[in-house]
DNA sequence: GCAAAGATTTGCT
DNA sequence: GCAAATCTTTGCC
């Protein structure tokens, strides 16, 4: 047989390239899989997995974008923990967004998922995109037709409400293969995907130089980057 | 105790 | 291209 089916076995994704500089972890990150198990409850009951397209990285208390700016507090906590476990946070009042923890503790720093290229379990995420329908598009009214499958995630909070993530999932060990919500290696023999760098999205808040840095990373020519790529 | 802003998404103009 | 939706967290009185 070639390349591996659909069913062969799945590769924890190593806690050491989490646990060392978060620029690099980006890299590392991209390509790997965001894979969630079907629970009781799941539309369809179907695994989920997603390749990791677009992701941005916060680091450290002097980043004035990143969420530890503010020291530890009872939010960002988990940031300050080690590597590979989930902090869910929400955003704007709506959106859930995942960050996955980076750097030995008590560094606090992420790097934010951003957008992944749905792999499987595409119809388990529609059906959580229906459920998690955004307030603003309930409020306005119908309109909404379904997004193409390569849109499914396209975007942070779409991340979350295609994977069915939120707050409570904080402080879940990504990096555990007994975790229903996890991450992956890609699977053997799949290249390692072209990488570009741009400044981060929507932290205009931060000041010079945080909104210049480098920190986003993404797989050029995706069709599943976020809107504001 | 209250005001302000936010690591976003969407539909309409 | 713009503004609304929505509520938690932080900052200041």
């Amino acid at each position: 047989m070639g390349g591996p089916g659909p069913d062969a076995p799945a590769r924890p994704f190593p806690r050491e390239l989490l646990a060392g500089d978060t620029l690099a972890a980006a890299r590392a990150l991209l390509g790997a899989r965001l894979a969630r198990e079907p629970e009781p409850g799941d539309p369809l009951g179907e695994r989920r997995v997603g390749r990791i397209v677009e992701v941005e990285a916060y680091i450290g208390e002097e980043d004035r974008a990143s969420h530890a700016r503010f020291g530890r507090t009872a939010r960002n906590g988990v940031m300050f923990g080690p590597p590979g476990l989930a902090y869910v946070y929400l955003v704007y009042g709506m959106h859930h967004c995942l960050n996955v923890v980076t750097e030995p503790a008590p560094r606090p720093a992420a790097l934010l998922v951003r957008a992944v290229e749905p792999v499987a379990g595409l119809a388990a995420m529609r059906a959580a995109r229906a459920t998690t329908r955004t307030a603003v598009g309930r409020a306005r009214g119908t309109g909404a037709s379904p997004p193409p499958d390569s849109r499914l995630a396209a975007g942070p909070g779409l991340v979350c409400a295609a994977f069915t993530i939120d707050r409570s999932r904080t402080g879940d060990d990504l990096c555990d293969p007994a975790s229903s919500l996890r991450l992956e290696l890609a699977p053997d023999g799949e290249a390692p995907p072209a990488i570009e760098t741009t400044p981060r999205v929507g932290i205009d808040y931060a000041g010079e130089p945080w909104t210049s840095v480098p920190w986003r990373f993404l797989v050029p020519g995706s069709p599943s980057l976020s809107r504001r790529a």
